[in-house]
RNA sequence: GGCCCGGUAGUUCAGUUGGUUAGAACGCUAGCCUGUCACGCUAGAGGUCGUGGGUUCGAGUCCCAUCCGGGUCGCCA
């Protein structure tokens, strides 16, 4: 009967048809209630909680909190008064008439489990083997496990192939820092963790894979975010070979659409996703990662006043948002809003609120004709009681600033739909930037995007309106991925490169690999890698990436547990030709 | 690297204008209790107030430096 050394059943999986049986079950002690003579003990395993009684005296003593045991007896059915609706073992519990002590904590706990949450962080990752216990982050765990599972069931199904790419590579001169390992046998020289798969996949196009995927370890050098560890990540990458970005798009909805069904109850934006331009997003919604949760939207108003006289506004970008119901706010929720416009660099924030009547209030009323009210209403569909906020600045920081404007009054008037994921590619990326430090001109994101367009734009137009078939998707302003259709011509990567101030030299050199492959017979190929942890963050609710990854880094890019990055001996260094200075 | 916030018991926090022996809750230890489920009750232990310096008759509190943690900007093709 019994197939177990430790146990016949898990602690979440007796219930009433097991009673009359013998069971044994082992895990943790979670909680104990001693009456004296009778002593409860919730007894906790990976799969849910289960009360054991004691009638022995000496059990008590014997045991403690997190003492992990396996307990022997009947399962027996609870007065009907002492059913626990909360456990799903509830209607039973566990008689015990033997038990045995599996191991035993011997150290108070630096924290109690099921409120592991609230600790300072630094305590929970030395200690995160206790944190992983705590039943909210274990199921976080768990579920990104599901997550990746049926990820990856959905790309086999869409004939995607999973395949290995190497850990150890070379140093890719784009990008961001590389973590560098240095190499024994050859001394002075370096291996790199790739940030990506990038070259690789797109190399595996080259070999005529068709279609590639891999949940792929990524490693950036770059410090932290509350969406993003440092040091490590994982991503769903894949490519498609003889595929446009409309077919890119289709997988990536198939798979996120699949997903963020199968593990929420929220609403999930149906495909085919909405498309945004760039440079509407980035007028509309004052960044490249708008929360489409969020209603509120901004207007250019810089012509209408160009017209008028008030020195702040003349001849400057401005910005509107027109947030309904906020003229009836409180007079501290306007300061509020004015420190946080303080706070992000702004020099004030003007509004004007709409009263009874239609009548325009605000400090900047008064520059405004009659008719130019009218005009602002009529433009603007105004409605009472709704209140115009502007945004003015610089043309580079007019928009992220008015985009901050706009989700801190989306989140203060509590307009964000917390019951939905709205998703949006953001598409017709910029191919071409000017550079902040140098003025010259350089490639806004990856290198080895296709110029919409082609050879021909590169030749005969200016390069900052050439466009790429360069595209973001985004969720409730989360960037889950970047991707781009790639540029698999060797010609025109060399003239874009060229644009950009790289001599064709420098492209073989850095690029030797990718640009070798493509004299060789090149299928068009394009592709993206969403954030594996960040889905997960979103489909449970997280706020922090932190909280679904089992063993993260902290924000320091140091793994406190295990003292990583920690020294090494002498010995090491001198085999791979390292001194520290 | 810049800026903001924080560091007081194992944990989460309070600590007034600088003023007696630094408190609470949970946890821990011991005892009592036969139906609890965040059990209850009684008692107890537990503190270099991050560290170093300074101001002061007197510093958890004020000043300077420094370390650590979180956030944010830079960075993230």
């Amino acid at each position: 009967m019994y197939s177990g050394t430790y146990r016949t059943h898990n602690c979440g999986e007796l219930r009433l048809e097991n009673i009359g049986t013998r069971a044994k079950l082992a895990g943790w002690v979670d909680t104990m209630r001693d009456h004296g003579g009778v002593l409860f003990v919730d007894l906790r395993d990976h799969y849910g909680v289960t009360q054991v009684v004691f009638h022995d005296p000496e059990a008590a003593k014997l045991l403690g909190r997190e003492t992990v045991i396996s307990v022997e007896g009947p399962v027996v059915e609870r007065d009907e008064e002492t059913v626990n609706e909360k456990l799903k073992t509830g209607r039973i519990e566990l008689k015990a008439e033997s038990m045995t002590i599996l191991g035993k904590s011997h150290h108070q706990m630096p924290f109690e489990i099921a409120s592991s949450k609230e600790t300072r962080e630094d305590v929970r990752l030395r200690y995160r083997f206790l944190d992983l216990r705590n039943p909210v982050l274990h199921q976080n765990i768990v579920l990104r496990s599901q997550i990746i599972s049926r990820m990856r069931g959905k790309m086999q199904e869409m004939g995607f192939t999973e395949i290995q790419t190497p850990i150890l590579t070379s140093s890719s001169p784009e990008g961001a820092r590389d973590y560098l390992v240095p190499s024994r046998k050859h001394k002075g020289m370096f291996y790199a963790l790739p940030q990506a798969p990038q070259i690789f996949k797109q190399l595996l196009m080259v070999s005529g894979f068709d279609r590639y995927f891999q949940i792929a370890p990524c490693f950036r050098d770059e410090d932290a975010r509350v969406d993003r560890s440092p040091g490590e990540f994982y991503q769903l990458d894949f490519e498609m070979a003889f595929a446009t970005q409309d077919d890119v798009f289709a997988t990536a909805e198939s798979v996120l659409y699949d997903t963020f069904t199968a593990f929420s109850d929220k609403k999930v934006s149906k495909p085919p996703f909405r498309r945004i331009k760039y440079a509407e997003s980035m007028l509309r919604y004052g960044t490249d990662k708008p929360d489409l949760r969020n209603p509120l939207l901004i207007e250019d108003l810089s012509s209408y006043f160009a017209e008028i006289d008030f020195a702040p506004f003349k001849g400057r970008p401005v910005r509107g948002i027109v947030a309904p119901g906020c003229a009836l706010m409180s007079k501290s929720f306007f300061e509020n809003m004015l420190s946080f416009a303080m706070d992000i660099g702004m020099k004030g924030l003007g509004y004007i609120s709409v009263l009874e009547g239609m009548a325009l209030k605000g400090p900047i009323v008064k520059f405004l004709s009659e008719e130019k009210q009218r005009e602002l209403i009529d433009m603007l569909s105004l409605k009472e009681n709704d209140t115009l906020f502007f945004i003015s600045d610089g043309e580079k920081l007019v928009n992220r600033l008015a985009g901050q404007i706009r989700s801190e009054l989306g989140k203060r008037l509590g307009l964000i739909k917390d019951d939905a994921f709205e998703m949006c590619f953001i598409v017709d990326f910029p191919m071409f930037g000017i550079s902040e430090e140098t003025g010259e001109i350089e490639f806004t994101h990856n290198p080895f995007s296709m110029p919409q367009g082609e050879m021909e734009a590169l030749q005969t137009k200016d390069p900052l309106d050439i466009l790429a078939y360069q595209y973001d998707i985004v969720c409730n302003g989360v960037e889950l991925s970047s991707g781009a259709v790639r540029n698999h011509v060797p010609e025109i990567m060399v003239r874009a490169f060229e644009i950009a101030g790289y001599p064709e030299e420098q492209v073989k050199e850095k690029f030797g690999a990718l640009y070798n492959a493509f004299q060789y017979g090149a299928p068009p190929h394009a592709g993206m890698a969403p954030g594996v942890d960040r889905i997960v963050m979103l489909l449970t609710g997280e706020e922090s990436i932190r909280e679904v990854i089992a063993f993260p880094m902290n924000s320091n890019a140091q793994d406190l547990m295990m003292r990583a990055p920690g020294a090494v001996t002498e010995q090491q260094l001198r085999e791979i030709h390292i001194r520290i200075r």
